[in-house]
RNA sequence: GGAGAGAUGGCAGAGUGGUCGAAUGCGGCGGUCUCGAAAACCGUUGUCCCGCUUCCGCGGGAUCGGGGGUUCGAAUCCCCCUCUCUCCGCCA
């Protein structure tokens, strides 16, 4: 969320870049700066109110102290009305506080100055590509189809299992998966990311702090009974691990690296056009996190990009990079670089990858600062994150670009990690 | 799941109604001493909000797990919630 003083500060600057988003933000900032114009009015009254209640309080305990009953009798009796006015001043308080900050989260983050205004994807900026694209003949099948005829990754089971959508990964298959995993988290340990293993259910509090809550609760599965989410990305558990956390300025950037399976409950965009692999309720994921000292925070998203170029790259797919437009951004995201692989039978790009800088929007939720050293006052950090990378589309990718007769090619870099070079 | 104990500043740990934002120790920062360092000594050291200053800062309010209550006054008393620990049970 942005913060109060920048709202306060820059009300049109805001107004003005959150068009890039095709958000009319003008109606919920007068009624915040309104609202927080009275909020303070009655804060300051309160508070003179309260100094002065305090002061008399510290008055009758010298005159208790010293046995003067009787006049701290009558300091008593001055109070009774001065607390009636306190009290009816922070009734007003605490639903203004409220409200305020209910107009508050509505507003999505600032897309940085590079941004272009846009309504989709559509109006996505390709920045560049790489990799060489498949030459496959006419019998080469999608990845749904290879996946049976090798036995490998079974959704009919997953049906019977749980439901639509939580597939059954077997023999190579899952060795394949197992392989990937731990490809991309140890490519991750050798550029400076620190593994991590959160768990996979988060509570609320989690679940507000990278923002998914309250807004896309839809979006999540609930666990009820503990009021516990089951994370969509491991984005939330390891960002919010530096929730209501003051930060040394020299510790930045924080890196980590995180595998965990993000499961997506996909309400309402279940649909024909998204078979087999391309969308799934669980699905694994390993995912860079880092926390970065405000003045760097874009070189830290370059070198994430940087980072997944090298993973899709090494894994010999075929790529591309685009900038999102502002109608196509997230909600919390001010930048935002998505990866696309080909995919060969399908004959499209699949999304692999989003590495996203938040600025300080999370941060703000969170209230994850650093203090400078030797100085006094808090900053927020800057959060930011990407996949690095997302399993089953690189997986479909795969199984459909390196197709052959004689089975389906293991990519040189995995191979010391599956132990087989052919899925046949 | 049952029974009991507890939650205080970066950490440890006092404080059971009246200058308590909180003793003390450790740690951090600054200084004295030193060629330098250690030790010793002195000082300083949480966070949030509001106002003034808008560079250092000053004043007010809040904050002792969270919420509510009693009281002129709550870290201290009462109620609810959350979490932690110990014992028992269960268990990968």
């Amino acid at each position: 969320m942005l913060t109060i003083n920048l709202i306060r500060e820059k009300r049109d600057f805001i107004a003005e870049r959150l068009r890039i988003k095709n958000f009319n933000a003008e109606e919920i900032l007068d009624k915040i700066l309104e609202i927080d114009a009275s909020r303070r009015q009655i804060q300051a009254r309160a508070d003179a109110l309260q100094s002065d209640m305090n002061r008399i309080s510290r008055e009758i305990g010298a005159l208790m102290k010293s046995r003067n009953f009787a006049e701290a009798e009558a300091a008593k009796e001055k109070t009774y009305k001065l607390k009636d006015e306190i009290k009816s001043l922070t009734d007003k308080l605490i639903p203004l506080d409220e409200e305020l900050r209910n107009e508050i989260i509505r507003l999505p983050n600032l897309p940085h100055q590079s941004v272009n205004r846009g309504r989709g994807a559509e109006d996505n900026v390709m920045m560049r590509s790489g990799g060489i694209m498949p030459v496959l003949d006419h019998e080469n099948l999608p990845h749904w189809d290879l996946i049976k005829k090798y036995d490998i990754i079974d959704f009919e089971l997953g049906i019977k299992l749980t439901g639509a959508g939580f597939p059954v990964y077997k023999g190579k298959g899952a060795k394949l998966e197992r392989a990937l995993i731990n490809f991309f988290l140890d490519e991750g340990v050798k550029a400076g990311y620190k593994e991590v293993m959160p768990p996979i259910v988060v509570n609320e509090d989690s679940g507000f702090g990278t923002g998914q809550l309250p807004d896309k609760e839809g979006q999540m599965y609930n666990v009820t009974l503990d009021g516990f989410y089951l994370i969509p990305t491991a984005e939330v558990p390891v960002t919010n691990i530096y929730r209501d956390v003051i930060l040394d300025a020299e510790e930045l950037p924080i890196k980590n690296i995180a595998y965990t399976p993000c499961f997506r409950r996909e309400a309402g965009s279940w649909g024909a056009h998204v078979r087999g692999l391309n969308r799934l309720h669980q699905f694994d994921k390993v995912e860079i996190v880092r926390i970065s000292h405000p003045d760097h925070s874009y070189e830290s998203l370059d070198e994430m990009v940087a980072h997944v170029e090298g993973l899709v790259k090494s894994l010999d797919l075929p790529y591309r990079i685009i900038r999102l437009c502002g109608g196509d951004m997230s909600f919390t995201s001010s930048l935002t670089y998505d990866f696309e692989v080909w995919s060969g039978a399908q004959k499209k790009w699949l999304e692999v990858s989003s590495v996203s800088n938040f600025e300080s929007f999370q941060a703000n939720r969170l209230k994850c600062r650093f203090k400078e050293k030797g100085e006094k006052q808090t900053k927020l950090v800057h959060t930011l994150n990407g996949s690095a990378l997302a399993l089953p589309r690189i997986v479909a990718a795969l199984l459909e670009n390196n197709q052959t007769e004689s089975g389906i090619k293991v990519p040189e870099v995995l191979v010391p990690y599956t132990g087989f070079t052919i899925i046949d």
